[in-house]
DNA sequence: TATAAAGTCTATAGTACCAGTATACTTTCA
DNA sequence: TGAAAGTATACTGGTACTATAGACTTTATA
């Protein structure tokens, strides 16, 4: 059940577009080796990642001097799951309980697979919290995580 | 998110064996061959499975003649938490949440990290389920829905 | 007690995917 | 016009996944 470097490289690069420099402030814009450099990350690697993520409409970029990336929505808007599933596919365990990337698994009587029914609710359940968790959902909590321990 | 072939096929064979030949039958026991057959797996490649289940103590065997695999408890004391592990390792998305494998991931504060309370949610909703699932669940509720579907 | 049926164990092969690097290109601004 | 930035694609080394092979041990039973 991991997370892809992929996912996880984008999933914090998404994250820290979506911390407003200054309060209220416009969505804000940062380059590739901003983000790689305070988030550790090969500038190379997620050059390619920030790319997957334009392409699929999760962010717009803005080309030349004093260009770089920003969210394409309100960070309110993008929720995790939209970016797990550009970056590291379907959010199902298995197949057959794909939403998005449904396959048969090839068990005789698909209604009755005890494997299928468990792996349905193990898929919703992941798929309930990353598609009802937002970007400003995340920065708001890491916000009050901070305020509370003083910092 | 994904479940293996191996934790896939490991989990097909010990829901099979779960399953009683007869009602209220003694723990069945079956072959390699059987359950291969059955579930339409490579039988070298669940002879290994099988193998790690059995040195992890999820699965007893009898060698020689007449022999086979049979769940080392009841049905209902073994989790499909227990079997997921033993062949696909941990549940957690990311190390910094694990619980059986922890490894920080490199973030400047992991207290407030966002992505790391985010996929902590995750973890615990998989976590939930599978450590709540037994094997004797998933027969249970493979029967319940055969009947009511009228087989 | 010989034989065949069954599990045990280790090694290895092929493939796909992951993580990262390289390079050439285009757009934009000053 | 040149430098800063994103765009695009190809390549590569490593590792993990999915098996397959073969030799070995244990056990029942004829």
């Amino acid at each position: 059940m991991r997370l892809s470097k992929r996912g996880e490289y984008g999933l914090r690069a998404m994250i820290a577009l979506a911390e407003p420099a200054e309060k209220g402030s416009a969505p804000q814009m940062m380059q590739i080796k901003e983000i790689a450099l305070r988030e550790q990350i090969s500038a190379k690697f997620l050059e390619q990642i920030l790319l997957a993520l334009k392409n699929n409409g999760l962010l717009h970029s803005k080309m030349g001097v004093g260009g770089g990336y920003y969210l394409a929505r309100p960070a309110k808007e993008i929720t995790l799951g939209q970016i797990f599933r550009v970056l590291d596919g379907p959010v199902a365990p298995i197949k057959c309980v794909s939403q998005m990337a449904y396959e048969p698994c090839g068990c005789p009587d698909e209604e009755t697979c005890g494997l299928r029914l468990a792996m349905g609710d193990v898929r919703n359940a992941i798929a309930d919290i990353l598609d009802n968790t937002s970007l400003a959902d995340v920065t708001k909590r890491q916000n009050a995580v901070r305020k509370k321990m003083g910092r």
